[in-house]
DNA sequence: GTGAATGCAAACTCTTTGCATGACT
DNA sequence: AGTCATGCAAAGAGTTTGCATTCAC
């Protein structure tokens, strides 16, 4: 077997299955949002997906890109997650379930994500004790990243 | 020495010192807030905190809670975070440091705050792997609190 | 041809800012 | 008295909704 597990190889494919298996048809607005996701390491703001296709030549409505990512969402084919500027921030879910975390700087807001599992196997177990069915969790770490932090 | 760890006893006080202490004068609307927050058990949002203090017969603009709450948070007197609809929560930081985190239902936005050794024992591991310094740190889960499992 | 997806514009919500008034020291 | 906090109103930013049009099947 060969190692996907840092690329989103295979993802856009999956996702536009799901969809169609959703009761979905196919859109597109909703095939650019899908390929942009797939192209893209680590999260994005809807703004950010929205200015990127139109630099791209693309006239999208930034409706149909929130329109997309809910859809995407609802099949947890992307998750959303907030770092805290008032922006939400979307990425692509990878088949397996593997997710990583993320890093924020509080002075200039780059994120950085990162993996731990050993972070993984803690909150699953709390999962367990909480009284709550649990479908995903997030942690996001604040502080300043090493260009910040030389100011 | 008492069992301090599940109430917010003494931080009020606490806050008016470390306010008083950092320049900030004495006004009615952020001794309105601290005294909301002090009473409060989990998280709360600007907008409730806004419309409770009203409730409760005070005229308290909108404006001079959020910036109360900026001057509490200047102060790491108060901790915001975000659970995933666009507003963001806002809680009392114990003097000591203790801290908790939050499960939050996807239907009815219902939060429950838990505490956990062990994740924050591998959140303080993670964050001296990490190339930022880390000044703190958010867990939110997601999922479907008990109520909303029955429908 | 039918129903879903899209783009645009307007509406909404949360948050921030400007400014004149009022409160604290 | 002088400074800082406050309230209100207006401005910004992100997100959602209504609706006519276009596109997929």
């Amino acid at each position: 077997m060969t190692d996907h597990t840092h690329t989103h190889t295979g993802w856009a494919e999956h996702a536009r299955t799901a969809l169609k298996d959703g009761g979905y048809s196919r859109g597109g607005a909703r095939e650019a949002v899908i390929e942009f996701l797939d192209r893209q390491r680590c999260a994005a703001s809807a703004q950010e997906i929205h200015q990127a296709l139109r630099d791209q030549g693309r006239s999208i409505g930034i409706a149909s890109v929130y329109r997309s990512l809910d859809a995407l969402q609802a099949l947890a084919l992307v998750q959303r997650f907030d770092a805290g500027h008032g922006e939400g921030l979307y990425e692509a879910v990878a088949p397996g379930g593997e997710h990583h975390h993320h890093v924020v700087c509080d002075d200039c807001d780059r994120i950085l994500p990162f993996e731990d599992p050993a972070l993984e196997k803690a909150i699953d177990k709390l999962a367990d004790r909480v009284p709550y069915s649990i479908a995903g969790h997030d942690v996001v770490l604040h502080g300043r990243c090493p260009d910040c932090q030389k100011r």
